[in-house]
RNA sequence: GGCCUGGUAGCCAAGCGGAAAGGCAGCGGUCUGCAAAACCGUUAUUCGCCGGUUCAAAUCCGGCCCAGGCCUCCA
């Protein structure tokens, strides 16, 4: 049974689809204005967990992640740079999925971008219209949120609580009630602006969600994600929205995960502590430590990420790796069906760990505790040649939710099977200047040999 | 000011009422031609602080301190 936190009831709950086996899901998406950061990449490494996990769990994921392709950033930083609109987020889209697929971050089914749903979302504005839950003001449209009256239960903010004008209200169009929010901004001088049925102009932030969700998704569908900033007021009013112009139930599960710090504070600009994925890689990370660093914090603890950490990171998976790399070599004849047993073992706990509301360290230690009883099993001479296949197997199997594993060639040409058997015969002869050389040849071809009382395990490394 | 998270070893991080998981790093040892790896032992008598409830609390309750988030840009 899988279980999630849900923002919406404020706990756990079991996760029932609406349609058996099939999960229909929304994450949200970058808006293409400049390079995601590694704080925007730990919400998609999230999503990515649970999209995998789903997956792994039996369940036809059906999943969208928007493209927020029109706002001001976008506006001012086209209009800045003296290009189009569309050139200017094409770059950033392309950049953004180079970067998630240097994070081995899987591909939704759909990336649909906000200009291509302006349909959509006019649509949307207009029955809100009909229905009275959106007014004009000045050649803008808003929704006027006093007419939804559980306005506030996702967030759980207090409206009588906002303090109404404490904040220089920087949001150029007039509306009825300061708390409103924009669904459609009017036509402005030097802007991007559309001719629609409802007037000229762009579309607000929050419309663009609730129009491509209910497009690919339908009307109520199972789960929607992102960042714990986006509770209020985004989601807040994609669920005034949608609910309000269907009088349907928007969204069974809210997912939200916690911020990414940087050295123990929060990342800004002026402080010059945050990193892209680029940067990161410019000083030599691997990538899938970076991976492995976002998705092993828990997605509701807020994660201090460092330097320190992502060099930890490092050597789990170098070492994890090499763990997987050495399989290819039994100590003993005979099958040990004990390791059977600790597979499985460790698969229920791996499974118990992540149905429950994603408890990756649970989960993760359910792993590395059957590395441990391998390696004894093998130094003990009770691992046998079908054993080193069926645990290769689970690494492999549970791969498909960690993508944590750098998968190679399994085997050897024969040349280099010639030089490690030749290398054998010089051990057994003591002639150990030919052994070490050989032993370097390969190592230089990315082959690393080491002794075991078993024989000669190789591993496929990485060169650094 | 209101609302919400989190504070567990050098670092990261589970556990959330009944003997402190796991990872990284360090130290000592075993094995080894050398490497490397692995294994064993070791590194929190204690879980931010102070009270309370209980036979029993890191886990529940109250107060306090610290860090972070949200309160119409934000993953």
């Amino acid at each position: 049974m899988i279980r999630f936190y849900n923002t919406l009831t404020k706990r756990k709950e079991e996760f029932i689809p609406i349609e058996d086996k099939i999960v229909k899901l929304y994450t949200c998406g970058p808006t293409v204005y400049d390079l995601a950061h590694i704080g925007n990449f730990r919400a998609y490494v999230f999503e990515d967990l649970l999209h995998r996990y789903l997956e792994y769990r039996g369940y036809k994921v059906i999943r969208v992640m928007n493209i927020t392709d029109v706002d001001d950033k976008t506006i001012n930083g086209a209009k800045s740079q003296g290009i189009s609109l569309r050139e200017y987020t094409d770059r950033y889209i392309k950049i953004f999925l180079e970067d998630m697929e240097t994070l081995r971050l899987k591909k939704p089914d759909f990336l649909p971008r906000a200009t291509e749903h302006i349909n959509e979302m006019v649509e949307l504005i207009k029955k809100l219209l009909e229905k009275g839950y959106a007014y004009y003001k000045d050649n803008s449209i808003y929704f006027s949120i006093s007419k939804f009256s559980s306005y506030g239960k996702l967030s759980g903010i207090d409206l009588s609580q906002i303090k109404v004008g404490a904040r220089v209200d920087t949001d150029e169009y007039e509306k009825e009630d300061v708390r409103d929010f924009v669904l459609w901004k009017s036509a402005k001088e030097k802007e991007v602006w559309w001719e629609t049925e409802i007037g000229k102009g762009r579309p607000g932030w929050h419309i663009e969600c609730s129009a491509m969700s209910m497009k690919y998704l339908g009307e109520t569908f199972d789960i929607h994600t992102g960042g714990v900033d986006n509770i209020f007021p985004h989601h807040e009013n994609e669920i005034a929205q949608s609910e309000s112009a269907t009088g349907k139930k928007f969204v069974n599960y809210w997912l939200h995960c916690a911020h990414l710090l940087v050295n123990g504070e929060k990342m800004s600009k002026s402080k010059g502590n945050f990193y892209t994925l680029r940067d990161l890689l410019n000083k030599g990370y691997n990538p899938v430590a970076i991976r492995y660093l976002l998705l092993s914090t828990h997605y509701r603890d807020p994660l201090n990420f460092t330097e320190k950490s992502l060099k930890q990171a490092e050597n789990t998976v170098k070492n994890y790796n090499e763990f997987y790399q050495g399989l290819n070599i039994c100590a003993s004849r005979k099958y040990n069906p004990e390791i059977k047993k600790e597979i499985e073992k460790a698969k229920e706990r791996f499974i118990k760990g992540l149905d429950d509301d994603l408890n990756i360290s649970f989960a993760l230690s359910s792993i590395f505790n059957l590395i441990k009883i391998v390696n004894i099993f093998f130094s003990k001479g009770e691992f046998g040649a079908e054993n080193v296949k069926e645990v290769k197997e689970f690494i492999e199997e549970i791969d498909s939710v960690l993508c944590i594993i750098e998968k190679k060639e399994e085997f050897l040409p024969e040349n280099i099977l010639n030089l490690i058997k030749e290398r054998e015969i010089a051990r057994n002869k003591k002639d150990y200047k030919r052994a070490d050389e050989i032993r370097n040849i390969l190592k230089e071809k990315g082959i690393f040999l080491e002794d075991t009382p078993y024989g000669t395990r190789w591993k496929k490394i990485t060169k650094t």
